[in-house]
DNA sequence: CCTAGTACTCTAGAATGTCAAGTGCTCTGC
DNA sequence: GCAGAGCACTTGACATTCTAGAGTACTAGG
């Protein structure tokens, strides 16, 4: 793809891995329980299923996501994280400590049942 | 641009602005020192001008770079990391800590010039 | 003068992501 | 049993984003 002087580093792989759009919104909501297809589609929100089924193929294949087809007809498949995207909580959890408290024109609003954990501030 | 009921959480908004292309690689140049705009575009490898030019605007804008012209003629500028850009360093690091031990095809090579600096490990 | 360097901007075109609809099937309600 | 909603995707036309490469205006070194 590219063919830089700069070689391979893991970590600017990573970056243009996880730079990718819609890569961090599925993890973070992975992060929180496994999820269905449209039901992966509505937590991420604004996400369209092209995209979406793109990058979670895209991360099984890196082994980062699992993918369970729980059956067939009905339809019912499951994505969860593998032991490597959990890891990536970590990075998650540093966007969040950085978004509460740098992040710019950060407008709070009241979110009761959906996110229970931050927003204690203040 | 979408009309979530997800309404504003300031964490979806980061990893918006993390997940431009280019953003991450950026600040992972920058968290080393300052550089010129040349400079920073050999740095991050691969960038063009225009995308370049476009991001920092749109970070010193978010009050994450800082961009000093040092002189108009001959051109010299320095973009550097403003507070809340070096706060990003925790994010960076996290991704940093991930790839080394989780990156799917993680290939090493020795690195002794180009990334000499880096947080290295610890 | 000529080359190399600075910081960018511009235009056309390639890559990437989006929208809306469709597929095949089952389950709920009536 | 039939309409309507749901599941997990796929497809094809379209929009947005990023890229390549040249150009601008100028100085320093040879």
């Amino acid at each position: 793809m590219r063919g830089d002087p700069h070689a391979f580093c893991p970590v600017y792989d990573s970056i243009d891995l996880l730079q990718e759009k819609w890569v961090l919104h599925i993890v973070r909501s992975l992060l929180e329980r496994p999820h269905g297809f449209n039901e992966l589609s509505r937590a991420v929100g604004g996400v369209n299923t092209s995209t979406l089924a793109a990058r979670l193929e895209q991360l099984e294949r890196l082994g980062i996501v699992l993918k369970t087809v729980e059956s067939v007809m009905p339809p019912k498949t499951r994505y969860e994280l593998t032991d490597s995207g959990v890891a990536l909580h970590g990075v998650v959890d540093a966007i969040e400590a950085w978004a509460r408290t740098h992040m710019p024109r950060c407008r709070e609003h009241a979110e009761g049942a959906t996110d229970g954990a931050g927003v204690a501030t203040a």
